[in-house]
DNA sequence: TAGTCCTACGTTACCGGTAACTCAACTCCG
DNA sequence: CGGAGTTGAGTTACCGGTAACGTAGGACTA
């Protein structure tokens, strides 16, 4: 028991004891059974599970480099889950995670089975959903509006002059924020009378080569699209290649927008017209409000990271 | 008693207490506590750590997808740890997950503190060094040899007629394989007459931007360079970028290798000089030695996955 | 029919920590 | 100098499963 107090610094021994103490801890080699105490005092583990759709989605690398850097650095660890956009996938592996007590949840998207939702609730664990925003979350929110995200570009295309729009997209879509910004852009486009003649919904990851022949598959279904909005800047700087392999004009020909503002477009020779999303600021703050839920502290239920439509060259 | 037989499907029950016992496990909505069950018998968990350098090089979130898949597929979970290439992170990170008695680990990288030899050796979990190969490795290896991967680079290069050559990496390194690919590459140069005339290591992660910067930085503080092998293939482009802006002709007045043939390979208008290597593969190797191991099977103590020199037309 | 075996279920102890309590010795004060 | 408070250390019970063992009663066999 004083061994205990000792190793956990929490007072009640002398300093000849702590001596004693630490000398046999080094002389044993000992490494402590946190397994023990969390079984003793019906505490939490340090892991918290992170849900993510996919790796192959660079999106989401970042938002998960955001999470688990500020995760370690309060000596939390990262559990992993990649749910590959299925809610079933999703409730199973929480279920599983929560056999395992852990100290927190973060899960990417706001839909989620009733049984995951009720399993969430009962086991009255602190959570995060990230990246959609969600106005009523389980527990606590943070993302951004891709709807409006969405919208925003579909104005600022009509805006330019476009009327006939195309869009394409993959199935691998977290939690439908890609199909929320279709929507709104959809919306956008409608409500200013242009009309969305052609979308496209690759089954593959939002990459650099999907974008490339994804193009090519829109364009030759419909060769009277003026503008695409594409899910993601990979797909976009896909696209981009594609019309220069073609010797279709940017924007002369067709316009090319994408999502996200990743790497890819800090070396193109022209700015790629995107929406800026702050991906590690999400991850970031998500592990934040998560931490402070976590000590007991309050945290805002709701954070709403924004984005920023940036116009470039490529419409 | 009876009821924990019933739910480990143990046998030594009747159909009738089984239908009882389910039908209390419904009403009471109960979930096992797997922690009561590792603590009980002295059991591991299902956790799986694993180390990874950062998230921001691309080349390693495939190898963590591999991994990751694999582990779900048979009902392990990933521990992610980012040792941000310091040795004493990954220390730090090594004894906190063993505290957690997990049911392996996956390292990247053969390098670590002598304290977290000995703290893998004494906890006797299997585990699997990753990414350079290591033909005495603490317990298993699978990677490929990064040395000889450069040397064929730097031979390659000579063959093309080079003389004066450059090289351009990051900090971010996992486990210093890159600087063995250097390495490799220096001795290649050397042995076939050449001369490394310039080599640059840049504080910041691998990616376009880098690459588009290193670039530059190079050239302008040794103009003469007539041939640079980067990184990886991500800083390659990023160099491409940087010679299209300036009206630099490749292969004509440069020529651009890359490393691990990256996604966007796929969609440039020419093929760019690389070397290929299956990141995910060596993910999926690793997790299947590891659960091999595991379940107290047999595996393969060291597996070379190699590599596969893609003369580009960047050279 | 007695002895043996098997099946289904129950009982006990234990894993390694820690909360809550007890207690001796020492300090401090009026 | 006696009673109250403080400090450092020890004792006990418990967390929720499971290993190991115990046992009643039915089936099977010699």
């Amino acid at each position: 028991m004083t061994a205990s107090r000792v190793l956990r610094e929490e007072g009640g021994y002398s300093e000849k004891t702590r001596v004693k103490v630490m000398a046999e801890v080094e002389r044993l080699g000992y490494l402590p059974n946190r397994i023990a105490t969390v079984f003793a005092s019906d505490k939490r583990t340090t892991f918290v599970g992170v849900s993510i759709p996919d790796l192959g989605n660079e999106v989401f690398t970042h938002v998960l480099e955001g999470i688990d850097r500020k995760l370690v650095s309060f000596n939390h660890q990262t559990v992993l889950g990649m749910t590959q956009h299925a809610l079933a996938e999703e409730e199973t592996w929480i279920e599983t995670v929560l056999s395992w007590k852990p100290a927190g949840l973060i899960l990417t998207g706001r839909a989620h089975t009733p049984r995951a939702v009720q399993l969430l609730q009962s086991s009255n664990i602190p959570l995060v959903e990230i990246w959609d925003l969600n106005s009523s979350p389980i527990d606590m929110c943070v993302g951004l509006n891709h709807f409006d995200s969405g919208y925003d570009m579909g104005r600022f295309l009509l805006s330019k002059g476009y009327k006939r729009f195309g869009y394409v997209g993959t199935s691998h879509d977290a939690a439908n924020a890609a199909t929320s910004r279709l929507n709104g852009y959809a919306k956008a486009v409608e409500d200013g009378g242009g009309k969305l003649s052609k979308q496209l919904c690759l089954n593959d990851i939002p990459g650099f080569y999907p974008g490339f022949y994804g193009t090519e598959q829109l364009l030759s279904s419909d060769p009277n699209v003026e503008v695409i909005f594409f899910q993601n800047d990979n797909m976009a700087v896909g696209a981009v290649q594609f019309c220069e392999a073609q010797k279709i004009s940017i924007p002369g020909d067709i316009g090319i927008a994408g999502w996200g503002e990743l790497p890819i477009a800090s070396v193109l020779p022209y700015r790629l017209t995107t929406v800026q999303a702050n991906h590690l600021r999400i991850g970031q703050l998500a592990a934040e409000n998560l931490l402070l839920k976590i000590s007991g502290d309050d945290a805002q239920d709701v954070c709403d990271v924004g984005f920023r439509l940036v116009p470039g060259e490529t419409v």
